[in-house]
DNA sequence: CGATCCCGCCACATT
DNA sequence: AATGTGGCGGGATCG
């Protein structure tokens, strides 16, 4: 096919068009030569085309060597045909074309003969699915490539894939050996434990497993991070051999994405997974870099990858109705439970089974993976026994690619995290889009409905994202949430002291769901703080009831999710909101996470909370342009949102000096106190698009207020998209709370929000946050503001703000910027740090937080302060709502 | 026009 | 240095 084609094409171009021009020119007419004498005289030169085209067809027909033969040909080629064989060959090839020239263009054109599914069924059809155990069949890349008649590279594509499944494993150069799928289920259900522990935790998190969890992973995280960062570098090597791979190249980075691909999947209770969302869990690590082609990158790979698994018959491509339209997603349909061992004939229990030696052992490293926590710990043991396999190649594909992915996973543990909340942000989103409601608000559709939602529905996310989603409702959202952030943040935080954020990451905190917006909410303030917590249970409740407000604005959001943490704050947050989830799920509220972290303890102190949030602040300016908190501060503060954040923005850049958001934020803080609650929301990395972060400060009544239902949230929040990931818009609205003005506020905010996430954002990341409550309720102002910010990208926040501890912190408002840089700058280190940063102390209180919610009573305390911020949050409600609509 | 994703350049790894 | 691998993203094609 090829062959013709080049010999048409080569008339007219050389390479890439031949095909079809060509087969079309003479299929007109006979005489392509007319058409194309200069070109003639030209290809001759084109070397280009022919050898490749001609390589590939001869190489494809002849063995590996004869291609390599073949290529020297080619090159010959160009020189026969430009003198004349063009002509004659065409005649020639018209000759046959004549009969074939439907045949030809039927053939080459179409794209779909060349696409990469096709081509791996072909691959696959060579293979037994099943082969004995007794024969070995080896693969050599160069004979397949050429029996396919494709390049290598493309070989590689579908090698990677089936290599991260264990279906193949490498040998040697150009060798891989055939296994089949007798291991399948075993590293399916593998990857589903490490999936779960990745993704799981925070799910589960959400969920409401275990609060316990969540701390842990606060915990963990802490822990880990600091060493992480050293960790990280033991656990990836331990794949390989680690730094070094790590480091250098990617590695396997397809093998790897193709592992946590799968374990998306697995992980998802509706087995439906989209591909912005897996897209953005995936990205991870590289944080920085905005984006946006990384996002397209990471979708294209995903692609591939998504080609092959739809080959081996475990996923199919199906389409998920969300809001803004339809979004392509994937639907497992796989096998979904392993029973210990499946197929195979061993079933060492899938768990364990370390045996890393052994195939199996590629299991044990997703095991180690998953683990978490120990993670680290594991791993460094883990690697000891296995130092680095090798190099980075190994051999075996087993090791490595558990070596990997727990690099992978480590680092992007947080990012899964992330993800995971987006995820189910996202699914939620498809939950709702697909069933139900609409929109309007996101936020509420998000709650309530989850569930039916067709499509989706099933499963649908709650599974995933626990928390958000399905939990929604539930979920005390407010706690939850921040708890959540908190946790990562906390850590962060303690670094950021640094300066240097690590937060990291994002770590996952919130999620929201799908996009409706999520907001967060501070804190609280002192009172609130103790109460916080209960707050936040209040605010659940309330919320709903409230919420109905709320909701709309969180609609529209979509973004995505979000999820950082500010530091302490977030740790708490998340925690909470977890548990908060978990312990109410009761609750109506969806969405709504709030954090609150801090108020418990520092909060509570009072100011002492500021000082708390300061650090939670820093965390997030640590972040991302964390600023973003502070701004939600600010907002507060009534400034608009753009001036907030374009101050804060400048704040970052002057951490020091204060701008006009640190004033802010004093000012902020002056009236309330509150410490941040904040969000984070990671940056780049994973989700592109969020960003976000929020702030906390939520009043505590508005949260109440909401509650019920609703998810209202209260809290200031905000978020930001990041322009690229465009997904998430976000936003996010600051208050709550009071009822502040209404409507128009609403407009405002509601406009401002949108707009903001996306255009402005277009540009990057925008964000921005709402704020809280606590504070007049100045709100409406703000969320005008805010889209202007879009507009900047720019942020950059410096992470300076971070520092401000105390009432700089709050200031920061937000930066947002792109979220890109923002992110990054944070990220790099942090992510994983975070977790460290934070302090179990703050997730104490965090947790405490929690508890107290629980209690009534603060409840209503918070009940009584916020009041206003119910109010201001009902307004916001609102008049998101109107805006949206 | 957005979703797909082929194609192959080119950097990095391995031999 | 040669060759193997595979990241990556331009840009073509599909729907």
């Amino acid at each position: 096919e090829n062959i013709f084609d080049r010999s048409r094409m080569a008339p007219k171009t050389p390479i890439k068009n031949e095909p079809v021009d060509l087969s079309k020119q003479k299929g007109c007419t006979p005489e392509r030569n007319p058409i194309t004498p200069v070109k003639l005289i030209d290809r001759p030169q084109p070397d280009p085309w022919t050898p490749t085209a001609n390589l590939k067809m001869l190489v494809s027909a002849a063995s590996p060597d004869m291609r390599d033969r073949e290529k020297k040909k080619e090159l010959f080629r160009p020189i026969e045909n430009s003198e004349q064989s063009d002509t004659p060959d065409s005649l020639q090839y018209d000759m046959v074309d004549d009969c074939t020239v439907d045949e030809f263009e039927k053939q080459r054109p179409s794209r779909k003969q060349k696409s990469l599914g096709l081509l791996c069924q072909k691959f696959l059809a060579r293979y037994p699915s099943y082969p004995l155990s007794t024969e070995k069949t080896t693969i050599s890349l160069d004979e397949v490539a050429s029996i396919l008649g494709v390049e290598r590279r493309r070989i590689y594509d579908i090698v990677n894939v089936l290599e991260s499944l264990h279906l193949v494993s490498r040998v040697a150069k150009n060798q891989y050996c055939w296994h089949g799928r007798h291991n399948l289920s075993q590293t399916l259900k593998t990857l589903q434990e490490a999936g779960e522990l990745q993704y799981g935790e925070l799910m589960t998190f959400f969920q409401h497993k275990e609060q316990d969890l969540e701390y842990k992973f606060g915990e963990r995280k802490k822990e880990t991070i600091p060493d992480s960062q050293d960790r990280p570098l033991l656990d990836f090597s331990e794949p390989d051999c680690t730094s070094a791979s790590a480091n250098s190249r990617k590695d396997k980075s397809l093998r790897i994405m193709s592992q946590k691909f799968v374990m998306l999947f697995l992980v998802s209770k509706t087995k439906i997974v989209t591909l912005d969302i897996a897209a953005k869990i995936l990205i991870e690590e590289t944080q920085d870099t905005v984006d946006h082609s990384k996002f397209k990158t990471k979708v294209r790979r995903l692609y591939d990858i998504a080609n092959v698994l739809t080959s081996l018959g475990l996923i199919k491509k199906v389409h998920v109705t969300e809001e803004r339209g339809r979004k392509p997603a994937f639907k497992w349909i796989g096998p979904v439970e392993f029973p210990g061992k499946t197929d195979e004939p061993r079933g060492h229990s899938p768990t364990s089974d370390p045996l890393p030696g052994t195939q199996r052992g590629a299991c044990a490293p997703y095991q180690i993976c998953a683990t978490g926590k120990q993670r680290f710990t594991r791993h460094a043991s883990f690697n000891g026994a296995q130092p680095c396999e090798g190099t980075r190649r190994k051999v075996s594909s087993e090791p490595n690619s558990p070596r990997q992915e727990r690099q992978d996973e480590y680092c992007s543990k947080m990012i899964n995290l992330a993800a995971v909340c987006r995820q189910k942000i996202e699914e939620d989103k498809t939950i709702f889009n697909s069933a139900r409601k609409p929109s309007i608000t996101s936020p509420l559709s998000l709650l309530p409905v989850p569930g039916d939602s067709e499509f989706c529905v099933n499963a649908l996310p709650q599974a995933v994202f626990p928390v958000v989603q399905a939990d929604v409702p539930n979920l005390s959202l407010p706690n939850g949430v921040s708890s959540q952030a908190l946790h990562p943040c906390a850590p962060a935080a303690s670094k950021t002291e640094n300066g240097k954020p690590t937060l990291l990451p994002n770590q996952p905190f919130l999620c929201f769901p799908s996009s409706s917006l999520f907001m967060l909410c501070g804190g609280l303030q002192e009172n609130n703080l103790r109460e916080t917590l209960p707050t936040t249970g209040d605010v659940g409740n309330r919320s709903a009831e409230a919420q109905a407000a709320v909701p709309p604005a969180a609609c529209q959001k979509r973004s995505s999710h979000k999820c950082a943490s500010p530091s302490a704050p977030v740790d708490d947050e998340e925690p909470a909101a977890k548990k908060q989830t978990m312990e109410q799920s009761d609750v109506p509220l969806s969405l709504v996470v709030p954090k609150k972290p801090f108020e418990s303890p520092k909060a509570e102190s009072t100011p002492g909370s500021g000082c708390t949030s300061a650090e939670h602040l820093e965390a997030f300016h640590l972040d991302h342009a964390s600023p973003a908190a502070p701004e939600a501060v600010h907002k507060e503060s009534t400034k608009p949102l753009d001036s907030q954040e374009q101050e804060r923005w400048s704040q970052n850049k002057d951490p020091d000096e204060p701008s006009p958001g640190k004033e802010q934020i004093s000012k902020e803080n002056a009236n309330q106190p509150f410490l941040p609650q904040y969000l984070f929301v990671q940056p780049t990395a994973g989700l592109s698009s969020f960003n976000f972060l929020f702030s906390a400060n939520q009043a505590p009544g508005a949260i109440s207020l909401a509650a019920s239902q609703l998810p209202s949230l209260s809290v200031p929040c905000v978020v930001v998209p990041s322009a690229a990931v465009a997904s998430f818009p976000l936003v996010c609205s600051p208050t709550i709370t009071g009822p502040l003005s209404p409507v128009p506020d609403g407009s405002f905010s509601a406009a401002t929000s949108m707009n903001f996430s996306m255009s402005g954002l277009a540009s990057t990341t925008p964000v921005f946050v709402g704020t809280t409550a606590v504070v007049t309720p100045k709100v409406s102002p703000v969320p005008s503001v805010d889209p202007q910010q879009p507009a900047h990208p720019t942020l950059h926040l410096s992470p300076v703000l971070a520092r401000s501890c105390g009432a700089v912190k709050l200031d920061s408002p937000v930066c947002m910027g792109h979220p890109v840089t923002l992110l990054k700058l944070q990220q790099p280190s942090s992510t994983p740090l975070t977790p460290k940063s934070i302090r179990p102390a703050h997730h104490e209180a965090f947790f405490k937080t929690p508890g107290s919610l629980g209690d009534p009573v603060a409840w209503k305390k918070n009940e009584g302060n916020q009041t206003r911020n119910a109010s201001s949050v009902q307004r916001r409600l609102e008049i998101s709502s109107t805006s949206p609509d």
